[in-house]
DNA sequence: TGTGAAAGTGAAAATCACTCTCAGCCCTTC
DNA sequence: GAAGGGCTGAGAGTGATTTTCACTTTCACA
């Protein structure tokens, strides 16, 4: 998809797009995590490389940058299709949902309030099916 | 609404209540925020019970906790009808939007995955009216 | 009213995620 | 191969939030 016009990038940020990729869909990788496992492959990488790796990442659209309340860190997902969150209150597991609000209705509202959409998120709370005993 | 019926709280609890209240619905007070207007009103509260208080009010669901990614500090705001908020990139003030994902497709989405959602949150994000030109 | 247990409290320190700065390095371009 | 710009790592800094702890208040019940 996006990686056959993606622009060239310095190998650090190669790097974090491959382990952000490699984690594939639906699991979420926070910087701390990322860089752990960057380090493993180029030991001396500097965090702050990561953070702006990921930051560079996000304005390019080849990650989705992932804030879940109640989480501390944020987390980071390859992008891919447009999907909702569920978090479970009690175990705190995080697990995509294929759900994404209508375009009709997106554009519908930024009609009504005078202003563009450029990405929604959602993000659902409650029991997972394993916690719901 | 819940208030007939909401347990008694200590009367710090009962303060910050009141602080989120009187700010309305719309607007989004940081726990700094809170304690400032707070600490006012009785000097010598800690920091501490802001956030202790604004943790079980959030439990009781007399106000409701606001994540916005890219904003520092979580915000609060009495809890009210269901609604989105959208955040301008550009200027990154905060609006409510006059939308809830539909009763029914929470039903069938939690049907389909097996769990149970008690909430939803949904941001939007792009430029508002003011930063759209 | 007296009493013990439980809950609430404030201050300060600790933690945690994240950002900033800066001097040096590397890679491209010419 | 020299110049310049982007990239880099380390470490300090920042700001929000949580934890801890000793003390106080509240409450149910005798």
């Amino acid at each position: 998809m996006a990686s056959s016009v993606r622009p060239k990038l310095p190998k650090n940020y190669e790097l974090i797009y491959e382990i952000v990729q490699a984690s594939g869909i639906g699991r979420h990788l926070t910087p701390s995590d990322i860089f752990a496992k960057a380090h493993k492959r180029r030991p001396g990488i500097g965090f702050s490389t990561v953070y702006r790796g990921l930051e560079r990442l996000c304005e390019l659209g080849l990650v989705s940058e992932l804030n879940v309340p109640g989480v501390g860190a944020a987390t980071y997902e390859p992008s891919g299709p447009r999907h909702a969150h569920f978090r479970c209150s009690a175990c705190g597991g995080i697990e995509d949902v294929a759900y994404a609000i209508p375009p009709r209705t997106l554009k519908t509202l930024a009609l009504q309030h005078g202003f563009k959409i450029a990405t929604e998120r959602v993000t659902f709370e409650g029991r997972c099916a394993a916690c719901s005993f």
